[in-house]
DNA sequence: ACATTATCTGCAAACGTTTTCAGAACAATG
DNA sequence: CATTGTTCTGAAAACGTTTGCAGATAATGT
């Protein structure tokens, strides 16, 4: 390839001169920076990353971990996290685990290969050594989507206990007593919206029946599907199902689907994250919106924070939230309505922060 | 960072002494290589990838440029691909990129500056400078899901034509003369789906009716739905729509559930791609499916070939598909079926290759 | 006129690797 | 014991950048 030594022949000055031509310096003649911007263009030199960071120190990299089955709304957090993260300069690495230690190790391999110059979990590893890298603060770190108390590391993320009694206490609120529970085994949030409900049905005076809650291994659309024909298999008596994700919400929609059951009128659904696709199933998917935006752009400002190694400012961390009716959710026994009779999309919103 | 002089410095012998033990280079005496090896873990260290691919010239990286924007279907895509090159012995490295001119540019300037190994494409881009700069053969090239015939890459593709043709016909075999359409502006196969679409209209010697036929922007949901209300606001009757993918058909699902017609007793819908979600969805979608793992594979596979300067085998690259049929089609004007009368999911399934 | 300062340029070192080359140590062979 | 071969090791060059330093030229102030 042609390098930084071929520009500076061709162009009759020295390898230093060119590159302060493209680096923008100061202290070079008009008129040989117009001649080196011409070879530049000619030739489409491109400086070498690899050789400009390793003199740099800095690759100007931050590293995004993220399981590789990730779902619709880690997607739209990485997107905007990726785009943010451009704005501050910084170029993005992908890093998609699979939920093994030996997927893990393997990462944790790369990221120190790659020098990065932060890390952003959106996936919470199973790895000890994993976390006592992230821990030993050789790098930046953001965590997303969770938190690790003992880590003492910055963390973005909703209380997820209060959004799942929200979404629960909507559901008792429309008269619902007889309410299910999906939840996933992996990862923190599953247990952390599952006391969310339970507490949600506690402070309501609810009995908890454990007929009505199922755990399943993950997050699929699949194991949606299977843990709504776990309960109704059950045969415990149930109006309405919060599901801990969309994604189970959707299985759960289509195991409702199949057994000839009406949403909402014979059982109300409810979710938690508002992917994007949420609006446009039929029925519309009531649920609990993230503001996924606001934390993707506050993970990277808080990384290119870290980064500058400037103070973080002292904003809330903790994102609120907010309950979206659509039309998966009603009162229990309501009568049949036909479609034209159908809210407004996204009729109602309530927040809460 | 601890680098390698200073575990030559540790362990007392030469940085060379080391680059062969990492690298599993023979001559070197066990004893020492044990010694080494013990300062290794315990230092933690790891060699820099900027420093190693510098002095090699080659990166052992392979970038993959994706819309931003991605689909579901190219979401499953990009993870094959992704795993089989990790297999070959090739990390990845992404590049979104919008549907703009300057993001494109941005993203061809990383390319180049990234010394990559080969280059995957599974996004259409605009821009002219890109293509002459893929032409130009300084690096291995694979188009993923579309091809250019004029620049001679290789390509792994279906036949768009055949695959709407497909599609079409199958809802002509039920009965349908009223089809519309929903397709996209941007990239090829928007156009080629279209015509694939007109081809079976033709041959079946049903008159083309340009009011059943609506293009919108992009492959959207939103626009799906969109694209749905227009057709109806239309009041040329339909029976039956083709959308040119999954998530187009998606949105017309949800249009037409806003409007309170019911599918597929008034209205039949089929797509193309079989994304994840197709087969929940209520009804589940009928739709022609891509094999998009042999296809993920396959690129890998001509990507390590390419590299490796080895004979590409004869393989086509251009891959059969199939018709899966679920519950959002059916014959024209059939009396409403209860869901119990549901047939099995993906009862029914024709080849073709 | 001279000293001072500002602007410009190139040399050379450094970043962290891999690899060629040459030489050392040792064993095996004649 | 000399020769050959094998196994092992380190010195040094190379990869493509950036930058501190020193020297050169030009501009400015006395």
């Amino acid at each position: 390839m042609v390098s930084i030594k071929d520009i500076a022949r061709i162009a009759g000055v020295s390898p230093s001169t060119i590159s302060r031509v493209v680096n923008q310096k100061k202290y070079v003649k008009p008129e040989i920076r117009e001649r080196v911007l011409a070879v530049v263009k000619e030739t489409g030199y491109v400086p070498n990353n690899a050789a400009r960071s390793m003199v740099l120190k800095r690759t100007f990299t931050v590293g995004i971990v993220i399981p590789d089955t990730f779902n619709m709304f880690q997607r739209q957090l990485f997107s905007t996290i990726e785009h943010s993260l451009e704005e501050y300069g910084y170029r993005t690495l992908f890093f998609f685990v699979k939920w093994e230690e030996e997927s893990e190790t393997r990462c944790l391999r790369r990221i120190q290969a790659e020098k990065l110059d932060g890390i952003i979990m959106i996936h919470e590893v199973i790895h000890p050594e994993f976390y006592a890298y992230l821990a030993k603060g050789s790098v930046p770190v953001v965590l997303c989507t969770f938190d690790r108390d003992e880590l003492a590391l910055h963390s973005i993320h909703i209380d997820e206990e209060s959004a799942a009694r929200m979404a629960t206490n909507y559901l008792i609120g429309l008269g619902h007593t007889r309410i299910g529970l999906i939840s996933g085994m992996h990862f923190s949030f599953g247990a952390q919206r599952a006391n969310g409900y339970r507490s949600a049905l506690k402070e309501a005076g609810i009995r908890i029946d454990e007929n009505r809650i199922v755990f399943v291994p993950s997050y699929s659309t699949e194991d949606g599907r299977a843990g709504m024909l776990t309960l109704l298999s059950r045969l415990t008596p149930i109006s309405a199902v919060f599901a801990a994700t969309d994604e189970l919400a959707i299985g759960a929609l289509r195991a409702l689907y199949e057994s000839g059951l009406r949403v909402p009128q014979d059982v109300s659904v409810v979710g938690i994250d508002d992917i994007d696709i949420a609006a446009y199933l039929a029925p519309g998917l009531t649920t609990i919106r993230q503001p996924i935006r606001d934390m993707g752009k506050r993970a990277a400002e808080i990384m290119a924070q870290l980064i500058a190694k400037s103070d973080i400012d002292d904003e809330l961390s903790t994102f609120g939230f907010e309950l979206v009716v659509r039309e998966s959710s009603g009162t229990p026994n309501a009568k049949q309505i036909g479609a034209q009779d159908l809210p407004d999309r996204a009729s109602r919103i309530e927040k809460r922060s």
